[in-house]
Formats: structure tokens, sequence, C-alpha cells
DNA sequence: CGTATAGTTGACCGGCCTCAATGGGTGTGG
DNA sequence: CCACACCCATTGAGGCCGGTCAACTATACG
């Protein structure tokens, strides 16, 4: 788990001092570009990715120009999980926002057998399909405002055990044509359906910074409960 | 992986008489009627349940009654992986079909460090993550009769691997009412697209047993790339 | 052979998409 | 420091995919 750091708007601008994570390794530190291909499907990278600071995903195209993200990343997350343990990927990542990546040899990983390394390891894993199973449940079964809420959700659980939402506000530089590749939608309804839950009064998003009003209703609304995310 | 095992229509009434696995233990049999309850979430099962023969899912329930089917799961497969590496399990496993489990003590796994196991473990974890990213690409970005196609083109290569599929024909007893949970839509939509895929002469269905008519074709519609499957 | 479950079909409705235009904000260069 | 340009957000009108409701038929099972 991550040490909990201040959370600040220069968080974005600046690459953090220090970021301690389950396994800390030397890792060197790379500013990257909002909307920059960070991984392509199919390739044997020989570094893996942590990311520092702002916000990736991983995502697959379809053949007539559809795209799914599968799974949005925030500081902590290993953007190519499966690449770090398979050798290759079947997803591609990209930078969402201005991105700190913190780059790790893949030959540190592959002839080690520390047990230790490898349960954090498997335990990111865990957490990783425990998320997409609820991406899952969310696209399946909940409408696009449901959707919507349960991202935010979701979203400010996991930047808070990062130390990077205070309170019910977290930075969120992601478009909303980004937003609706992840919630199965388009860019024109999660407009509508963020206007919608604006005029609920149940956030506030305005500036790159995403606050909610009324916790108990969005949960209530979203259905959340983070039960899945903890591990 | 498993052993491929001549497919036959009696497996579904009798248990298998052996069914090697890449972690043989000793498994007690189980025979299980259809629709019935395998694991609670939340539950701290003591043990793991190995599919020997039919379909069982994995699955989440909203407070409304609305279902949602995360994993559809084929002979060889771990019904409750999740529960068995994190000893909990945050989702509901059930069977679809009449099923023959396995059932393996979590004491086999618990006190273990075998590279060997764990690196199998591991294996599966990846694959049922790699299913889960292709089903939210489904559910996000595919139509009904594009989802449909995908998910038959899916359990047409998983039950191949495991000699449960001769040819482009295998057994399908799964209710349309399930299929509709698993694929984000209604019974009736499922239906009418079912009706579809006749007509357009891709697939047969009757009497609990799907044959693929044409198969370039049929994965061509669901743009089905069995890449993600291969470990 | 009767009953229950699953599949099939029709009519109508609504959430979300498509197309299109306008407004607003942010970064960059002069 | 301002002006421009581009990207992003916002809004409206209309259409379609898939949902809802309801009835009927077929199949499985005792």
């Amino acid at each position: 788990m991550l040490t909990a750091r201040p959370a600040d708007m220069a968080a974005y601008a600046t690459p953090p001092k220090s970021l301690t994570t389950d396994f800390d390794f030397p890792v060197r530190e790379r500013l990257v570009p909002k909307q920059n291909e960070v991984l392509v499907p199919g390739a044997t990278p020989d570094v893996a990715h942590l990311l520092l600071a702002g916000h990736t995903c991983r995502y697959r195209m379809l053949q007539d120009g559809r795209r799914q993200i599968t799974a949005i990343l925030v500081p902590g997350d290993i953007c190519d999980l499966e690449a770090l343990l398979a050798g290759r990927s079947s997803y591609a990542v990209s930078t969402l926002t201005r991105c700190t990546l913190g780059e790790i040899p893949l030959s540190r990983f592959a002839s080690t057998h520390d047990p230790v390394l490898a349960a954090a390891l498997q335990r990111r894993l865990r957490r990783d399909e425990a998320i997409a199973r609820e991406w899952i449940v969310s696209l399946g079964r909940r409408d696009g405002i449901e959707r919507t809420a349960h991202l935010l959700c979701e979203l400010r659980w996991r930047l808070a055990e990062v130390g990077q939402a205070t309170d019910d506000s977290y930075e969120l530089r992601i478009t909303q044509h980004d937003l609706a590749d992840a919630l199965g939608l388009t860019s024109v309804h999660v407009n509508r359906v963020l206007m919608n839950l604006r005029a609920e009064r149940l956030i506030h998003l305005k500036g790159g910074r995403l606050t909610i009003i009324d916790r108990t209703r969005l949960k209530h609304l979203a259905q959340f409960d983070p039960a899945y995310l903890v591990q």
C-alpha cells in the first residue's frame, strides 16, 4: 500500500518527490503528456510502469474505431501488470492526463522468487480483477446515472487510499469523451448524466476538480459497497 | 491445463472418471442440481470447488433484484478462485446446469509455498481477468448480437481446450434467462438475438446443444480474437 | 398425461445514440 | 498581457436498440 501523501494541485505539474510502494524499487521517473501511448498490445516490453501522478487507462480498440477502457489507473497502480507477470499484454495502456510514470526494469521481477514480492503482486492482480468484475456489473446492470455515480465513488475511494482525495474532493482531469469510453456511453450522454448529477446536487465538477456533495446519497444511488476494494 | 477428454453427452449425467488438472489433488466429487448456490459472498469457506462437469457462474446481485453474471465457468475451472487465494470472496457462485464439483480442502493451499502450484494459480487468475476484460469490452462496446456471438465463440474455444467441444458443437444447457444475466440483456432480447443468429444460419441451437454453422462469419461478426485466452 | 418451466412472439415504451450547432475554457504565441 | 485557436463541454431534435408487459407455445419432468 502507498504511503499517504498530501494531495496537492501541483501533483500533476511536478513529479512527487517520494512515493513508497509495497515494493520500493528505484524507479526512473518520466513525465508523459496526456493522451499518450504507454504500452501497445502484443509488444514485449522490458520495463513496467508504476503510475506516480495523473491517470492512465487500459483499453481495447475494436476494428471500426470503437474503444472500451477496461481500467482507470490511479497513482500507486502498476499500469502493465499483465505484461509484468506474463511477459506480454493483451491490452493497450495510454495516459488520460499528464502523468508521471516510474519505470521499473522487468529484469527485477523475472529472476527473483521472493515470496513477499509474489504475494504483493498477486494481491494487486486480485484487486484489479475485483474492480473489473464490478465494472462488469455496472456495464451490465446499472444505467448511465448509476454507473457514473459508481465510478466516481470508486475513484474517490481508491484515491483516498493513496492520499489523493481529501474529504470528498479529488482532482479529475479526465475528459468526458474518455469517461464515456470507460462507462460504455457516448460523451454526449456522459455530459447529460453529469449535468443531472449536478442538478441533483450530488456532485460538483469544475476546473478539473470533482467534489462529492452528498456522499451518502451518491453511494446509495450507485449501490456502491467498497468491500470489493478491500484486500 | 486439462488433459483432453472425449466430449460425450453423458458427461452431465455421470461424473467423469478421471480429469487431470495442473494440480491434481484428490477431490471429493459432489453432484449438484441446476440453479444451486455453491458459494455466498462474505463467507469463509473451507473448500475450493473445481468444476468437473456442467456450467457454473460467478455473479453479483443488486438490491432491487437485478443480477449480473461476471463469469461463466466450464469444466477445469476453479469456481471460487478468489476465496481460495484471499480467504473470502466478493462474488457468489451458483450452478447454471446440473454439475459435478470436486471439493478441495483449502488447507492444501494455505500452508504450501510450492512455486509450481503458485504459478499455476497465478496463471488461472490472469486468465480469469483477461476473460473479464473482454466481457467489459463486450458489455461496453458490442451490441446484443455481437456480444452474444462473442460469448458463443469464447465458450467454444474454452470448451475445446478441455475436450468438451467437438468441431464447432458443444453442449449448452444454460437458459436464455441466465444468458441474459451474463450478457447484460433481458431474456426476451436474448431470444430475439438467438433467433436472428439462427435466421442468419450462423448457429444451430436445439435440445441443449449448440452448433456453430459458420465459424468464420461468427468470429468476424463478434470480432473474436482468441489471443486473450492463450497464456 | 398433467404441470411447471423455458422459449417465442407482438405491441409499445424509454434510455441512449446520432447528428449538429453553439458556448466556454485553456494553452500558446505574439 | 492579450488574442487567437483549438479542444472540450453543452444543448437540441430526432431515431433506434433494447426493455417492459403480456400472451401463447413447446419442452421437460414426474
